[in-house]
DNA sequence: TCCTACAATGGACATTGTCCAAGTCAAGCA
DNA sequence: TGCTTGACTTGGACAATGTCCATTGTAGGA
């Protein structure tokens, strides 16, 4: 489970009670949180921990690669700590919710170089939109 | 040019002064602009225009489908006149130029029954990112 | 021309995020 | 173990973007 934490503790990490707290918030299976929810499940191990250190450290995370910033919405950045399996991602356009996916092909492929702009294009984010099965249901 | 004013009157949309400054500039060939930059534009127009009116105004023509937003990065979204044709966004990543591109190939297809859970999904972003021809000569 | 429903205004408020100066502490070293 | 030091944390001010709402204005039909 704190994989996470040894891979940081081997980088020179400066290891500080509000950094293993935000680490092991994001190292468990509740994936895709808002900044704030990172705060708000931080603060309920560590009471005094500052908003602003969470932002910082979620930061350097994601510096660091062991996180992903995902911004499906118009609303606040999800961190996404499944950094090392490449991913897309499906969400729900109703309730938010959000599932990692692995489609088939490789989208930078689909891109020629007509259409490329001179652009040396190094990434590809996708998102597909749909409604997910609870509320299609209710 | 005024093929959207046009559009607009037709489906009963009722014609005011506002609208019509902030229709006039998304008209333009100048794209993707973000909700401050058409405000900007519209005061130049129509100086006692107000912000609430340009988010209300853009916010209709979305719903109409006459402009997409676009959430390239988590700055302002931006708005994209041109809905009528398929397309996708091209990103530069250093100064945040937005080309608008055509791949080949269709992503919805790319994602299995199997990635789905479920979801009905009904749209795809693609967003590619790079590095323009100005910031990589610079 | 007059009415009325719909639109615009503008300012307060909300959310998300950044910055900074001052205080605190982890980790190396004697 | 006990210093030292530079990196880390804090909390609050500030910024950017967007939303809400009560009031005022007006487009377009009768």
């Amino acid at each position: 489970m704190s994989d996470l934490l040894e891979r940081l503790r081997g980088r020179g990490w400066r290891m500080t009670a509000q950094r293993r707290v935000v680490a092991e918030v994001l190292d468990g299976d509740h994936v895709h949180l808002t900044a704030d929810e990172v705060h708000a499940r931080a603060v309920a191990k560590l009471p005094e921990i500052s908003r602003a250190t969470v932002y910082n450290t979620l930061g350097e995370l994601v510096s660091l690669g062991e996180v992903l910033e995902v911004a499906t919405d118009r609303r606040a950045k999800r961190y996404d700590p499944n950094a090392h399996r490449p991913h897309q991602h499906l969400v729900c356009a109703q309730c938010g919710a959000i599932r990692d996916v692995h489609p088939a092909g490789n989208p930078l492929a689909d891109l020629p170089d007509s259409e490329r702009f001179g652009f040396v294009v190094s990434a590809v984010e996708v998102t597909y939109r749909g409604v997910c099965p609870n509320c299609a249901g209710a």
